[in-house]
Formats: structure tokens, sequence, C-alpha cells
DNA sequence: TACAGTTACGGACCGCGTAAGCATA
DNA sequence: TATGCTTACGCGGTCCGTAACTGTA
């Protein structure tokens, strides 16, 4: 058995039980594959896989006790390679972030080029994910997710607090609520058709039940995961948009009206969620940090090896945070904890 | 990075860092040991000990991280092999149980002699343990820790009951204590200097509790991990003994009177263990039902499996043990439990 | 007739062991 | 002087890629 071997077989697997796919995944030859695949056969005793004629068929009951396992041995061999890399101070990799639309369009950029400049030869994979999902991307393969909720931190993985949003109600130049002189009411709003994400659909949304509390049924006209798509609907007058405040741009969207409704709705946390089993690249802490410029790179390395036992500096609201970036050196040593 | 080097690098660091010594270990010349050790450290980039002239003097702070990942890596391909191994019905292999001394010498014993007739290759090591430590045996490679416990379940591992016991009172044939005609009360045991197991000194063990929860303080003459010498003191008339009823054999113990305790003393049940992030091999769960005839093998592989879903049936007390062993094959069937 | 996997062969590499060299106690 | 690690060298295995072969849709 070698790691070789291990690897084939994963990627084996991977690709549906495909060898020559599997062989261009891995950067080798088919029939390479197929030999290391039947010399772990050969050692192990038994097949890992059903065969139909030539072509495999399906994976064997103990093959996929014997995948499983051959996971983990790859996932601490590739943490070994990362620590390695950290330490080497190596500028390249891969950086796969699971996260939504919105943060993708407007606020990863701002701190991915940066770190561009810093790791020059990290190639950057954003996962568009629904809201819910980009926590299970951790699980296959994704080196970050970057999700919201407005209670408790996400349950899985190394939660950090990057900063704090609220939602802002978004309509037409010409539309009658543009010209109130106060914000809104839950009850004026629920008036208007809604255009919002596709999230606020789900009866648990933080949307919904701002709604339903104050016992009134919204009507969403429209949903998608994607700002821009949201923006040009409430442009096109289906109704008004509901969505986060990162979205909005203060030069592109100034023919839009923006209406506070802090008050109704809960302010949402932005989170940056590390997979606990794997070790982070030097480079997804300081993307991190980049993103949140209170957060030291240090005290993140600290809270993966579970040495930190501090508590996270209070991540500033969305609307604050350019005052921060203006100024990290200061802000993110003086907020920095480390508490003994 | 290979599996082999990484074998070789925790057999460096489990010998202390003699790389002479991890060579025997595993089968291999010191030169190779070496060759392998050092283009690991070339591909990683830094590393892993610290010279001091030629010879290994430390292990540097990224070292003790890869070599705590190695172990992982091997732990798991081990586990592959492990599973093969049982697929094959392979019938040979390695075997440590940790254990107390009582144990070891009155309950293994003929639970083994079946096995070496199944397995005749097994090569089994007893690891001897007070009975505080065998569960933390599992951690440094044991495959199966027996331990007693008179309340919870053991908090680490996967846990099976095995049997029920007692402690009796082992008195010389003349004794005062052996004339009565019932068995003796605390008071009565309080004032003889008592003869028993080392963990009767901790404070938390169930003798001492028992005493002083009747407000009496017992006084401890000796302790002995190994149930003989405390018997053999008991001849020499040092005191009463206290043990555990397995350590009494009925053909050699005949000079000595047994009282019984169970009024005083809280039964205790006595589990079979096993470490969770190693896959059992199919003899050490064989040893288990042949422990306890009333454990189903297939119920004990789901158990590590996670996949088992029923209650474990009522282990038996050690005296009916024996009706048990005599028939095994019913009694297993009919005990046997897999609820869906 | 494509497509996917197996078998065959030759070259390169690599890991191993033997043997010699060299520091340190 | 003994111990223990490193370097040098030659052998054998093995992993890989190219190429030809074979069974299946």
């Amino acid at each position: 058995m070698t790691l070789t071997q291990l690897r084939y077989l994963v990627a084996i697997a991977d690709t549906g039980l495909n060898i020559t796919l599997a062989a261009e995944r891995v950067h080798a030859t088919q029939p390479g594959l197929s030999k290391q695949l039947k010399q772990l056969e050969d050692e192990l005793g038994f097949q890992l896989f059903l065969r139909r004629g030539r072509s495999l068929a399906a994976i064997t009951t103990p093959g996929v006790e014997v995948i499983a396992r051959a996971r983990q041995v790859l996932l601490e061999a590739g943490n070994i390679r990362a620590l390695a890399a950290n330490l080497r101070g190596e500028v390249q990799g891969e950086l796969a972030i699971a996260t939504t639309h919105t943060q993708a369009r407007y606020v990863l950029p701002p701190a991915i080029a940066p770190l561009g400049r810093q790791y020059p030869d990290v190639s950057i994979h954003i996962v568009p994910t629904g809201e819910g999902d980009a926590l299970a991307e951790l699980g296959h393969g994704a080196d970050l997710a970057l999700v919201s909720s407005s209670g408790r931190p996400p349950p899985s993985g190394i939660a950090v607090p990057l900063y704090a949003w609220r939602r802002v109600v978004l309509v037409p130049a010409g539309h009658p609520l543009a010209s109130l002189q106060r914000s809104p009411t839950l009850a004026e709003l629920a008036r208007e058709p809604i255009v919002s994400y596709e999230s606020s659909l789900r009866p648990e949304s933080s949307l919904r039940t701002a709604f339903t509390e104050a016992g009134l049924e919204p009507r969403i006209a429209f949903t998608a995961r994607d700002a821009d798509l949201i923006k040009t609907y409430v442009r096109a007058g289906m109704g008004i948009g509901i969505l986060a405040e990162m979205a909005i741009s203060p030069t592109l969207d100034t023919d839009l009206v923006q209406l506070p409704a802090d008050e109704h709705f809960a302010t949402c946390m932005a989170w940056g969620v590390l997979p606990r089993e794997r070790v982070p690249r030097n480079y997804t802490l300081s993307l991190l940090s980049l993103l949140a410029p209170q957060l030291d790179v240090r005290d993140l390395r600290r809270a993966f090896e579970g040495t930190f036992d501090g508590q996270w500096p209070t991540a500033p609201n969305w609307s604050e945070r350019e005052t921060l970036i203006a100024s990290p050196a200061a802000h993110g040593k003086a907020t920095s904890s480390r508490r003994r």
C-alpha cells in the first residue's frame, strides 16, 4: 500500500469509477492507475470495485470502507504538506471559498486583490452556494466558508466573526416609499411585492419571521441568489428589494433609493468558517484578516490549533469597517487579544 | 512523502531519537532510515529533528506537529490493513490486552486457550496496568482494555459489559472470622488489618468509600496489584484479604476461608473497551465473546461501526457465567439483539 | 466503430543493503 | 575506542509511459 495507490483509488471513486478520467485528474496515464489499483486489490486480498465486463460498475461494500479511510490518510498527508508549505512561506497553492453571491461579488474582491499581490501564485476558486450550503462544502474540499447568521455561530468548523451587517430596502427612484422622510413600517413593506434572496423562501428565514411575528404575511414576488439580479428586477418595477447592505454599490446604484430597515430585521453576523480537520494555509488566514482587519493572523492560527483562549475582537458593522481598513495595523494590534 | 518515510519517522520518534534502534524495530538498516529521513526533511523544507553533531538531540516544533499527523496517517493505513485482514479471515496478527493482574491471571486464560486454537498465529501481549491505567493504554497501542467499575461505563472507547463481580473476604482457616456462621459486619472487618489491591489506597476507591460511608476507617496493612501476592500475605497472617471473587481458585485456595461481603461493597462490572479509532481484528472481538458468551461477534462489529442500535444483553454474574460457557450457542443466539 | 480497461515492454528512478568515513562521548 | 550518523556505490524492484490488445455499447 502506497500513498500513490490510495490517491489513485479516491480519484477513481471521485470521477464516478472512470479510470481514464481519474488518470487525467491526477496527471498520470490510465494504464498506470489500472495497474496500481490491481496491485492494491491484490495486496488487500479483495476487489474494491465490482467489474461489469472490463468497466467498473460499483464500489464493493469493503471498498466503501477502504475509500473512506484512504480519504483520511490523504487528508492528513495533505495536512503535513500544508504545514510544510506554510513554514516555507510558500506563496502558491489553492484556495476554495464557499460562499454566497453577495459575498463573492461585493465583499471578497477588495480583499482578494491585495491577497493576490502577497500570494501571486495562489489560484482562488469561488464555490457558489446557497446561504445554507456553504458549511457543507467544507466537508467536500472547500478551504473556507463565508456564511451569515442572525443568531448563534455556525455549529461546525472553526467560526470567526468578521463583521455585522443589516438589511436595506431598495426601491426605484419614483416609488411612493422613496419619498417618505422616515423608514417604512413593516406593514408598509408587507403591502409591496418583495424581491429578495432565495433563502428568504425558507419559513425559518429571518426575513420571513420578522413579518410573521408582526402578524403579517409578506408577498415574495421574486427570488434569486444573485444580488445583481435582485437589483435588476427592482429596477424593472417587480417590487421592492430587501437585501444585504454590502450589495449596495455607492457608485453604480445611485438610481435606486435605499431605505433603512434596521428596526424590523435582526442584524446578521458574517462568519468565516475553517474546516476543523484541514490545516489552513497562511493565505487562507490572511484572507480572513483582510476581510476583517480586527483579526490577527496569529490568533487565527492559534484558534485552529485549539490554543486560542481569548475572545475574538468585536466585529465592526459593515459600514464602520472601511475606517478599520484605512488603518489596519494600529487597530489590529490594539484588539488582538491573547489572555493567559 | 511516502508511507515508509512516515513509518520510519515515528519509529525514530518512538525510540527516543535513536536511528539505529529504530532501524531494528522496523526491520531495516540504519543508513536506510537516515536517508529516508533526510529525503523527507528535504521535501518538507525544514528539519524535523535538531542535530547535535551527528546525533539527533530533539524534535523541532514543526516536527512535533508532523509526527502527530504522521501517526494519524499510519493509524488509518493500519486500519485499512486490519479491515483487509479481517475480510481475508487472516488468522495471524497481534493482540495487546491492557488489564489488571487479576483479569490476566484468572479470567483471561480460559478464554485465550480456545482463541489460540482458532487463531493459531496470533501473538498475544498482556500489558499489565493498574486499575486506572488500562484505558490510557488504548491510546498507546493496546487493542483491548479490560477494566472494572462500580458505576458508569468507562468514558472513552467502546465499552461492552462483560460480567458483574463481587468482592469476597478471605481469611486463613484458623482466623476468628472464619468460624462465624454469618457474613462479617463492616465494623468487624474494620477491626482487622486489610490486605487488598493497590487501587484501594485511592480515597475514591469503592472499598474505602464503603467503610467511610459507615463512619469507619479501614486499616490497609498491605497492598499489591497481584492477587496471588495478596493471598500469600493473607496466608502469612498479615490480615484479612478483600479481593475480587474471580481471584479465588476452587482447587488451589482450599486452605483459605472465603466469606461473602456483597452487602457491604458495591457490585462491580467488568468491561471490555475497544479503542474507537482503531479497527478491531476479528480475533479481538472473538476474545470478548469468549470472555462474555452472551455477546455476539456481529453485534460487537456493529457497535464498532456505530450501527449497533440495540442494548447489550445483561451481563451475567461471575458465578453464573460458567453455565453460559457450557451452552454458549443457545444463549448467544437468544440474547443477541438487533432492533431496527 | 468508438470507448474503456488490460496486458506487454523498456527505461528511469528509487529504495535498500553493504561498506567505508567521520564526528562525539 | 565505541557508538551512531552520514556518504558512496551497486543491485533489484517498481513505477511509469508508450504501444498493442481486447471486450463492450
